[in-house]
DNA sequence: ACAAGGATCCTCT
DNA sequence: GAGGATCCTTGTT
């Protein structure tokens, strides 16, 4: 499977978050194609992690692109970004959904049993599939063990809406359709409005 | 050393 | 649709 180079990531993150739809992200024998993303920006997002500065947990999210920046969120969950934009901006893509193209049976384990459409239509549910912790942050996703992102093949039309969970940012960063899927996916976190993005 | 809060998930109604 | 789980990170004292 081919794979996208450095230069590829280091682009603005609401620019990498509609072109990561299709790629894949694999480790062991899990492969899951990404089916929904979420931008998080810099410098002016008050929703990124990254906005009051560099700290030990955001640092990938500062370091050169393809790198996994993984959080605990909410004491449970592991939640997965992907790196992007150039060396000292805080911006990353995160990956909210995917469908399984292999190793359904680890995936089901991991998810207490579930298959189908509901084992991987949630950013925490992408971490328990992937099996992360805080030790995978920082890895780096070019290289050729542990956790790999591969290019795949693109969605035909895509949908945006603005993102999830962050009430706590300003007004005009909640507003931003920084939110990407395959229209018409059944494998998203939460439904779209009818809200058709032109690349 | 402490308090606050969170890019969520699951269960129950 | 609502609420609880759960613990780390961060900023402040």
């Amino acid at each position: 499977m081919l794979r996208f180079t450095r230069e590829e990531l280091a682009i603005p993150a609401d620019q990498l978050a509609p072109k990561l739809l299709g790629a894949v992200i694999s480790r062991g024998e899990v492969s899951l194609r990404i089916v929904e993303t979420e931008a998080y920006g810099w410098p002016d997002d008050t929703a990124c992690h990254a906005h009051r500065g560099e700290t030990p947990r955001n640092a990938p999210m500062f370091g050169p692109a393809g790198h996994a920046y993984v959080y605990l969120c909410y004491g449970i969950h592991y939640l997965f970004n992907v790196s992007c934009g150039q060396p000292g901006e805080g911006t990353a893509v995160l990956i909210r959904a995917c469908e399984v193209l292999a190793g359904e049976n680890v995936v089901a384990e991991r998810r207490d049993g579930r298959r189908g459409f509901d084992a991987l239509n949630g950013p925490g549910k992408v971490g328990a599939a992937l099996g992360l912790s805080t030790d995978d942050s920082g890895s780096d996703l070019l290289e050729r063990r542990g956790l790999q992102l591969y290019c795949g093949n693109a969605p035909n039309m895509i949908v945006c809406a603005p993102r999830i969970g962050i009430d706590y940012a300003e007004q005009s960063d909640r507003e931003r359709y920084w939110r990407f899927a395959e229209q018409g996916s059944k494998w998203v976190s939460r439904p779209f409005p009818k809200v058709l993005f032109m690349p």
